[in-house]
DNA sequence: ATTGAAATTGCAAACGATTGCGGTAAATTT
DNA sequence: AAATTTACCGCAATCGTTTGCAATTTCAAT
């Protein structure tokens, strides 16, 4: 079937295209009973307007690009359903692409969004990507760009991302009030800026708060590091009693090593993570965890380039902020 | 900055813009001469086409829909994420929409769809979407819709799904080989028919070929009401000594008693799945569990899709085969 | 020098919708 | 009844590309 288009219902109405249109979206200049008319037809045709024509007359798609490095991740996952949320309220839609942390790939999908003319890109930067002409080009389409999660340092870009350090320093804290006395915190890998805020920011405040508890501090890329390492610290004289996981990732494999020594929490091993909560509420009992909210930081993203759309440009990074939610592994 | 058009080149080029336009690719007419000059300019003014001129003019949108319950899901969103990547491989971008399986929503993506004359839709039915009227309507417009997971019964459709029943037949097997003497079996909603397939399936095995053994069937409908069924049957006189659990939502309950009680797997407690593997992979020892992936039931969708794209009409159903995982629980 | 074919390139319509501007008929005012 | 407003509506250009066909140039063949 062919689809229903203005030419058409102006034919058989006997007016002209430019009527059609105008009484469709309520034009004043438009008497009442064309409208009707003209209504009447539309629905029973089930007229659906060309969204490339309107976007090709416009110049605006009413499309986000979103970049990711994967889909299917408990985090990023959440942050894109947020988004969408958000975008189907607002009247856009959402063009997903997942970089695979490949700077190519990366390249690729803001090619597409470009040839697209989405109305605007949320990108998450691949672990290793350095060069942000690609970016930049955007910027001269004006296409505004909302970084998140892992952003650019250069501040004339838009971005918002978790409140690293305080994620870390709200876990410290909560370790120091459990009286611990020595602990294994675990980071993930060294390369990247958000590992290094981490430690940092954990080392600098047990430092100053409690520099008598002893840390050791580990950096590891996947779970099975991480299994492996707690087992290897475990098997030391002096035992720690404490465990902190700086991701899932991370916890996931600590916990396999505690079930694995049949391990009682909280009563011999106190655990805390940073998480989105989903993980930590696998385990019994449940884990202690300083929630890093995609959802959060995803609603927080589109107030962003809204703000961007609407009102030129709103430069600034943008944090969401970090809470401790209390299971009972601590 | 204003976008390079075909328009522009011409202008500066002193050519028309059909010149251009052919020599861009490379069509045969166009001296070898002229196609060097059009492309070095394009190259560096950054001629990008614009994507909705063509599609206004083609009549293709090389853009699929897609419409899971939601992305936030273990299993869609590995299928999106296999899905994706045959896009991007076939030149086509996705556009990606969540029912919340909400019937009204379903319908506005739908709507959206059609607006923007995506190619193709692979949908996966809202839990209670009964109405299908819908999808005639993508039919009439001549857009191919691939269902997939959660699938109409009408085989007039095409559509993707696990092989529900083989499932749960793989996983009776292996408790029968094990010796089970007496089994909980937990599955899911009992209004969904994949809740129905596999518990059919699993009862007709186990009552063909282990009489004997003790059978307690239970339906539960989130991880939390598992977790209680799992205590109260554990509590019984006659302790089961097996678990097996349809769903990753249910082993996550199921689980939680576990660790709770600190039963013995594989000792005690033999525990067997129906899981993507993530979550089975996350416990000590790893869960034994029969594979239902989303990453190939997206690449099967995907083939079908193209095959209906491409050869007009292909209705089928076509399921993904399960296999067995064998993890150190059983 | 004329002709014809081959090699290049341009014209113009089309895709479907939007919108400034101008036109006509009816209603109102003098 | 003439003049002026008001209410409706249509013309035509435009967005950027594609493509059938016509037009022009080139060049060898007569």
């Amino acid at each position: 079937m062919t689809n229903t288009t203005l030419k058409l219902l102006a034919q058989q109405l006997q007016l002209s295209i430019s009527t059609v249109s105008r009484a469709l979206k309520d034009h004043p200049d438009i008497s009442t009973a064309t409208k009707a008319k003209v209504h009447a037809l539309a629905n029973s045709l089930d007229y659906e307007p060309n969204a490339y024509a309107i976007q090709l007359r416009t110049q605006s798609s009413k499309i986000f690009g979103v970049i990711v490095p994967a889909i299917a991740n408990l985090f990023y996952d959440s942050f894109i359903a947020a988004i969408e949320e958000e975008s189907r309220k607002n009247g856009y839609a959402l063009m997903i692409l997942q970089s695979s942390n490949n700077t190519e790939n990366e390249l690729n999908n803001l090619k597409i969004f470009r040839q697209n003319r989405v109305s605007g890109v949320f990108a998450c930067l691949s672990a290793h990507t350095q060069n942000l002409e690609v970016y930049e080009k955007m910027s001269e389409r004006d296409i505004p760009v909302v970084f998140f999660d892992i952003v650019p340092k250069e501040n004339k870009y838009t971005k918002v991302r978790m409140a690293d350090e305080r994620c870390a320093v709200i876990a410290a804290e909560n370790i120091i009030q459990r009286g611990a006395k020595r602990i294994l915190a675990l980071f993930g890998d060294p390369a990247l800026s958000i590992s290094q805020k981490r430690k940092f920011a954990f080392q600098q405040f047990m430092e100053k708060y409690a520099p008598k508890t002893h840390c050791t501090y580990v950096h590891t890329n996947s779970s099975i590091e991480a299994e492996d390492a707690f087992k290897k610290h475990f098997n030391k004289a002096q035992k720690f009693d404490t465990v902190f996981a700086m991701t899932d990732e991370i916890l996931i494999g600590v916990m396999k090593s505690i079930q694995a020594l049949n391990i009682k929490v909280p009563e011999e091993m106190g655990v805390i993570s940073i998480s989105n909560g989903f993980i930590p509420s696998l385990y019994h009992p449940n884990i202690s965890y300083v929630e890093t909210s995609g959802y959060e930081l995803g609603k927080l993203a589109f107030v962003q380039m809204l703000a961007n759309i609407k009102g030129g440009k709103t430069l600034s990074e943008l944090t969401v902020d970090a809470k401790f939610v209390e299971g009972s592994s601590m």
